[in-house]
DNA sequence: GAGTTTGAAACT
DNA sequence: CAGTTTCAAACTC
């Protein structure tokens, strides 16, 4: 097998009838993967100090190239001078992707197609076009599963098929089966393809080196798990597309625009929602983040983007949002799409970072913990309410001692009473209310008050406690009625009273809770007020990280203020004070306002007596 | 499938 | 080197 191998590579060599693209595609070894960094290095520079058939004697050996499909094409048949046989499927397999070789890790073909590049016959050049990677990605399709399906075929009609713009002709692979008119890039017409070879060289000598030059590791630091290796050698110049769409060819081979781009509103880089949005794409979600990229694009909701500015102001939003329920099929069929297949991180998280989604002018202030935290402040202040009608009963207690309890029991006197049993009932209502993890917390040996189902004793969820948030006042206010309480086991005797009690009960306890709602809607309402009339990049927080593909080296920013932006985890800003507005200092306090005010725990989870008697 | 949009390549 | 034109792929309808 090698020596066949080694067969096929000399033969070609022999046939000296096919450009050398030396020049041209020894930049082929320098494919952009990280895998064969170290292999592309070794070999350039074994390229620019051996001879060509010492790389080649060297290069043999090398294990990865013992696939069997590339073994094929390493024995096509070298004969001679014959027309171009078509490629079967599977050789039209071979055919390079960098989004699919990036999927996988074996090194063998990456290695391996550099190597026939150095002096190329037609066939041999085909073979080695379609092995590497970094040829133009345009040039192939593939299935789902990042599979190479077949060659795409090209549809020219007017450079016939000897110019760039012929992805076959760029790929340094004859036309197959194309649609192209007036064809000349197959073997019929050699001279005149050698010509045109050698043209564009002269335009350009790297016309057919790789685009995609490898790069180091993704940042530093990175939380973007669809960060790309890999870069584009020149660079994109997109303006309209947001390097989001198959136009671009960095986002077309998968990877990051770099500080080699000189494109508009750029939304490929590390850490753009939209581009996260497109590559966390989940197939429910097809459409919408489409939708959103295409809104991105467009720069309907804000361009996070390194833009040149005026480029963006330039740009016409006439289509803003119209055909925005295009269904992009090619998402899911794309080659990116194989490879965010690996790099997903969670949809959700992105889509909820998402500019795309409602933001809350409260974001960043209000947190999860504030809202526990409140149900706990209410918990607290029916303790209190209890504790406060405990203390008055107790009074009212020790008036009655002595006295023989009467049928006709004095109204204030029962209502002490029962108020006292109504605080330990109705305080377990409370919690229960409050919070569902605490059903049981001080109210259940009298459970039949508020844990039991009234009609047939059997215990109530918290989840139906819950739902009953309501529903007690009702009952007890109906406690007048005959079976109004029926489900309070030993308190039934009293029910024809306990209405009242709890009326009081209730009353104490929704003033003080109320009042502490109050409060906390009140600072709410400011902390919102002046988080929305707050400058975008101090309010929102989100920028900070997004890292943006650097412009000679240096990161692009694409807002001054952000760039040296902390943030706290609690969404709220942390800023040199220097450069905080009064406004944006309002609001970095206003988590801790919204706790005093309210008794919320601080920030070192001790909790905060509530100021309650504060009226307006 | 036709028409439009887009951006690279080619050209001036 | 910048601006314009040409071209074909990507995209939309």
């Amino acid at each position: 097998m090698e020596q066949d191998e080694k067969n096929s590579d000399f033969q070609p060599k022999k046939l000296a009838r096919q450009l050398d693209f030396t020049g041209a595609y020894r930049g082929l070894a320098n494919v952009a993967l990280p895998e064969c960094q170290d292999a592309q290095k070794q070999l350039e520079s074994e390229s620019q100090t051996q001879s060509h058939s010492q790389l080649e004697s060297r290069r043999h050996p090398e294990p990865q190239i013992k696939s069997p499909e590339h073994s094929q094409l390493q024995l096509q048949p070298q004969p001679q001078p014959q027309p171009q046989q078509p490629r079967s499927p599977l050789q039209l397999q071979q055919q390079p992707l960098l989004p699919q070789l990036q999927g996988r890790p074996q090194l063998g073909p990456m290695v391996n197609r550099s190597h026939p590049m150095y002096k190329l016959s037609p066939p041999t050049l085909q073979a080695a076009k379609q092995e590497s990677p970094t040829s133009r990605p345009r040039a192939n399709i593939e299935a789902k599963d990042g599979t190479p399906k077949k060659k795409k075929q090209c549809n020219c009609k007017s450079s016939q098929c000897l110019k760039l713009y012929c992805e076959c002709f760029s790929a340094g692979i004859y036309c197959d089966n194309c649609n192209c008119i007036s064809c000349q890039n197959n073997v019929e017409n050699e001279a005149a393809r050698q010509e045109a070879v050698v043209a564009t060289l002269e335009r350009n000598p790297f016309a057919f080196r790789p685009k995609i030059a490898c790069s180091p590791r993704r940042s530093r630091g990175s939380m973007d798990d669809s960060a790309v290796v890999g870069k584009h050698s020149k660079g994109c110049h997109c303006k309209k597309s947001g390097c989001l769409k198959k136009y671009c060819e960095c986002f077309q081979a998968s990877i990051l625009c770099s500080e080699n781009c000189k494109c508009v509103s750029c939304k490929n880089f590390e850490g753009s929602e939209e581009r996260s949005a497109l590559f966390h794409e989940d197939h429910n979600t097809t459409i919408y983040i489409q939708q959103a990229a295409n809104a991105a694009i467009s720069g309907a909701i804000g361009s996070s983007g390194y833009g040149i500015p005026l480029a963006s102001k330039k740009r016409k939003y006439g289509k803003l949002f119209s055909g925005i329920a295009a269904k992009d099929q090619s998402i899911h069929t794309s080659p990116q799409c194989q490879q965010e297949n690996n790099l997903k991180a969670s949809v959700a998280s992105s889509l909820l970072s998402s500019k795309f989604k409602y933001r809350s002018s409260l974001a960043g202030i209000l947190q999860l913990q504030d809202i526990k935290d409140l149900c706990s402040l209410f918990v607290v202040l029916s303790d209190k309410a209890t504790k406060t009608l405990a203390e008055k009963s107790d009074k009212l207690d020790r008036q009655k001692e002595g006295e023989n309890v009467e049928i006709s029991i004095d109204l204030s006197t029962q209502e002490s009473r029962d108020g006292k049993k109504g605080h330990i009932s109705q305080n377990a209502i409370s919690d229960d209310r409050l919070s569902w993890n605490q059903v049981d917390r001080d109210g259940t040996s009298d459970s039949g008050s508020d844990g039991t189902n009234i009609d047939d004793g059997r215990p109530m969820s918290p989840r139906t406690l819950a739902l009953m948030c309501d529903e007690p006042d009702t009952i007890f206010m109906a406690a007048g009625s005959p079976d109004g309480v029926a489900g309070h086991g030993q308190n039934t005797s009293q029910k024809s009273s306990n209405g009242h009690v709890f009326t009081r009960l209730y009353a104490e306890q929704e003033r003080l809770v109320l009042t502490g709602i109050r409060d906390f809607l009140n600072r709410l309402i400011t902390c919102g007020s002046i988080q929305e009339t707050m400058p975008l990049p101090l309010a929102k927080n989100d920028m900070g990280s997004q890292q943006r593909p650097a412009e000679n080296g240096k990161v692009k920013s694409g807002s001054e203020t952000a760039s040296h932006k902390e943030v706290y985890d609690n969404g709220i800003i942390k800023s040199p004070v220097t450069q905080l507005s009064p406004e944006a200092i309002a609001v970095t306090c206003c988590n801790k306002d919204l706790s005093l005010k309210v008794g919320l725990p601080d920030g070192n989870g001790e909790k905060i007596e509530p100021i309650t008697d504060r009226e307006s």
